[in-house]
DNA sequence: TGTACATCAGTGAACGCGCGTTCACTGATGTAC
DNA sequence: TGTACATCAGTGAACGCGCGTTCACTGATGTAC
């Protein structure tokens, strides 16, 4: 009945956890694709040999680091797209809800925008598939608006792409303006909103004069 | 008068450009931060040393083939945009240079999609600058459109951001497509410049509504 | 045209270093009775 | 509760290897006269 995992699993678990976080933070200033075995568990402090009793290679992290960077946004997403609400609202609530995001979880961030079109094959297969099922999310809650009467399922879909790409670009422009001196950030992150913000509302547009 | 190199330049340019060539052949499978300098040399065929005759490190040499990547593409992208047709007949030209730019430089593609988020700050820099670039240019195109009546300088770079953005990621996606059995290759290839022409279409439309 | 010297692209040996992987191990935790 | 054995996460030594960088060099090309 009880969750519980032995003490075994559990400090199993936790050193797992720390090679993660440990190849997150390292993977702010190099690619996965030199990322090295004895640099995860330097960092952790334990033994180099250790890092093979929780994955097979530093690109079955990397995957399992997709996982993590990426498996949970799924209901965030759902219930981003369905909000109710007049399409300015939404935009204006998407564009803050991925400002949130890249500002709480910025490495998670960069390691996906670096990654998926980094030079580790089995990486790029696992983002492509989650990105791939976050274009059938957004597909089915734009499906369910009124302003999609008429639509076919292939121009849903495209539409999903688009606003999905859209959002990871924006996603990569907050990170970007995050680094740098403090002293302009904010101005900086104010600007990124702002055209995020335009460019989201120009393809409602289009959205809405499809079918004219 | 004569541009003539002398022998001695000629033979250094020579041995610099199979440098480049070979590190662009050995980026298809790995990104730069983990490409070797001892690997370059060797799939050239001159000692390691020779490598500090021409570049300073990897990283130099990254900078260099964003240059050779992309510098050359100015021309090719400001006429692509002024054609002159209306809007079907010049997405539909735009999609067809992207779909052949890729098919006749795809490691060029690859490297420019790989090193825009990549591990390497120059060549991200670099890249960065480039694309920046292309956006003005776009602007200024766009800005002699009459549709762009109206429109202020702000929401037109906006717009161009859009454009550059949604042909590199079209431009990514032709390379997918090239990849994997040849067998659907075409297919793929099709499906690929079919939901990329949508996609433009309805940023068309958000385009000429932008105002009302 | 010929000579004497300067330049400099590419060489090859040597260096210290960190890498990924193997292996037999240890000792705390888990399990069966 | 206690005992005897099994499991297995993490260890530490050892290996062969390729790395980036240094250095003094060579010999073809360039230049001055």
């Amino acid at each position: 009945m009880s969750h519980t995992l032995g003490i075994r699993q559990a400090q199993k678990q936790k050193t797992r956890q720390a090679l993660l976080d440990a190849a997150l933070g390292l993977l702010e200033e190099q690619s996965l694709s030199s990322l090295g075995l004895r640099e995860v568990t330097r960092a952790v402090g334990v033994a180099p040999t250790a890092f093979y009793r929780h994955f097979r290679s530093t690109a079955d992290l990397g995957v399992a680091l997709v996982e993590e960077a990426l498996g949970s946004l799924h209901p965030m997403i759902r219930t981003t797209v369905s909000t109710t609400g007049d399409s300015e609202e939404r935009i204006t609530r998407t564009i803050e809800l991925i400002a949130r995001h890249v500002d709480g979880y910025p490495a998670h961030v960069r390691f996906i925008a670096r990654e998926r079109h980094g030079g580790v094959q089995p990486v790029r297969e696992a983002i492509r598939d989650q990105l791939a099922r976050f274009a059938l999310e957004v597909k089915d809650e734009l499906a369910k608006d009124p302003v999609s009467a008429g639509w076919t399922e292939d121009d849903l879909l495209m539409l999903a792409h688009l606003y999905v790409d859209q959002m990871l670009i924006t996603a990569s422009l907050f990170l970007e303006a995050l680094e740098g001196p403090e002293q302009e950030r904010e101005e900086r992150t104010r600007h990124v909103a702002q055209v995020a913000t335009r460019q989201m509302r120009l393809i409602g547009l289009g959205r809405h004069h499809w079918l004219d």
